[in-house]
DNA sequence: TGTCAAATGACAACATGCTGACATAATTAT
DNA sequence: ATAATTATGTCAGCATGTTGTCATTTGACA
């Protein structure tokens, strides 16, 4: 019943939590001096890392998250002159979403606080912890994901 | 610059929030039909697990989230007869949080799926890669958690 | 081609999370 | 012991996320 795997598995869950937690507080400690909330540098990274253009629906998709939630903080970041939508070739109503001048600014400010922030965290734990730690949750992500 | 060890660290955060709104929709999913939501599993668990009292804080500390958001949702639950405040004999004001006879059994019925849940989804991972995981992470929160 | 299921935008209601502010209790420092 | 700091409960306002619903567009398929 009290499998050690169990308790393991389990464990792991709840400090998945706590981490991302801990995780969304540090992103937004870091990033209030740039204006920005967990929220949007989510948006701004997505978009950044993506090589094609993305939709809402396809940011929902990587982020793991409802259409209508990203639709809602794209459509400010627009208002606010981070985003702007783009007209969409292979579909009529659902625009692509890209970063504007201002938003590219800022997704390098994230860049110099971030960088930093991550070789620090990581001083004192191997490439191959990090790699095993990063294929773990992706499995985990995979048996979730369908 | 681009060095291997931060690129690695920012998917694993990335990855981190993907696996944890996929973890709450699971287990909300998982609960549905028991009427609890991912904010009060979260909860009974942390308690469940709980060798001595907890307090508000105390789960929010657990939880990494905030003490205000963890004590709306167990004013709620007291409410709903799920919980109940007791004494605390070391603390006058901050009482303790636990489990009534019907948060016992809501944690039975919790467990019934939630257990077959998680070995279901660990059946192709090792003891091994899941205690390096977790340890991982612990170390992660240890950081942050300052 | 015509039809139907899936994807999308738009809006609403609601749950859950955060921060700020204030008063009081508990702890620590002097 | 007293004073200063920290922890806690409480209330308020707001940000972010979910689900549900409906109309419209896309895409797949008979």
């Amino acid at each position: 019943m009290h499998s050690p795997k169990r308790m393991l598995f389990l464990d792991l869950v709840l400090s998945v939590f706590r981490l991302n937690g801990l995780l969304i507080a540090e992103g937004d400690k870091m990033t209030e001096a740039l204006g920005l909330t967990s929220a949007r540098w989510k948006v701004i990274g997505v978009i950044a890392l993506s090589n094609a253009g993305l939709t809402v629906p396809g940011i929902a998709r990587v982020l793991g998250q409802s259409r209508q939630a990203v639709q809602r903080i794209t459509d400010v970041m627009v208002t606010d002159g981070l985003l702007s939508y783009q007209p969409n070739p292979k579909h009529k109503r659902s625009v692509l979403v890209v970063l504007t001048e201002e938003g590219r600014s800022a997704y390098m400010d994230l860049r110099d606080v971030q960088d930093p922030w991550a070789i620090e965290n990581t001083e004192d734990i191997s490439n191959e912890e990090l790699d095993a730690g990063l294929r773990l949750v992706r499995r985990l992500i995979q048996k979730f994901d369908k």
